[in-house]
DNA sequence: TCATCATTTAGCTAAATCACGAAATGATGA
DNA sequence: TCATCATTTCGTGATTTAGCTAAATGATGA
């Protein structure tokens, strides 16, 4: 039950729920989150390493950027059907939609993007 | 977005999954519920009424007692398949097991069942 | 009406959460 | 090695939350 809580309370959250729903369209580093986020570096880590406990994210380190990736299916039997159902329910919301026309738009202008 | 925090807040807590799970038995009252949980009236009632404000919960009262029951399909659209996850998931759970066999051993206990 | 019972509200404390900036850590590349 | 950049950890305040007791509210029934 507290593995539960865990999930529930990392997605009470609204910043939180930006960035898993961010994280659909494609990894993402700490500091292309703060850009869209607004917040500072350290408060989206904070952020990140609650996902991470949940189960919900994973990271990997990628010379100096940390990358951000929902975690595979195998990894998260309990959160993956979870975040199907968010997904429906974030589809027209306005600041999500906002967010990942940001992120989209963003490809390219990080050089972790181009760490390979 | 914020309706979804709600839900998610709500559902963050051990006390209010363990409600919720009681309440998939039988409607409850305040009193059948402090009996189990353990706690005072005072705070079952809070969680009862974020429980409600999620939209999870419905209350009726009848009588000098307060039922609460989950919401029906209805009126949860959101929230009905979420429960479905939250099921499978605390079906083997030992906290739970136990809770929802002391729920059907109190029943006939309690006045506000005679009330119909 | 008045005593009683179930519940909620109000008011409080302790603990948890969210945010920040500063300092520590990891990795790069001159 | 050393400066730099991205990230995390640490320490701090502001806010929220979970729990309690005491007081207020709603409903019953003598």
């Amino acid at each position: 039950m507290k593995k539960l809580t865990k999930i529930f309370k990392a997605l009470g959250d609204q910043n939180r729920l930006r960035i898993v729903k961010m994280l659909e369209v494609r990894p993402l580093c700490n500091c292309e989150i703060q850009e869209i986020l607004g917040l500072a570096g350290s408060t989206v880590s904070k952020h990140l390493g609650l996902l991470r406990d949940a189960g919900i994210l994973e990271d990997e380190r990628k010379g100096k950027w940390v990358i951000y990736s929902l975690s595979p299916e195998s990894t998260s039997i309990h959160t993956l059907p979870l975040l199907e159902l968010v997904g429906k329910w974030l589809n027209d919301d306005l600041q999500i939609s906002d967010d990942l026309q940001r992120v989209k738009a963003m490809e390219g202008k990080f050089f972790c993007e181009a760490v390979e």
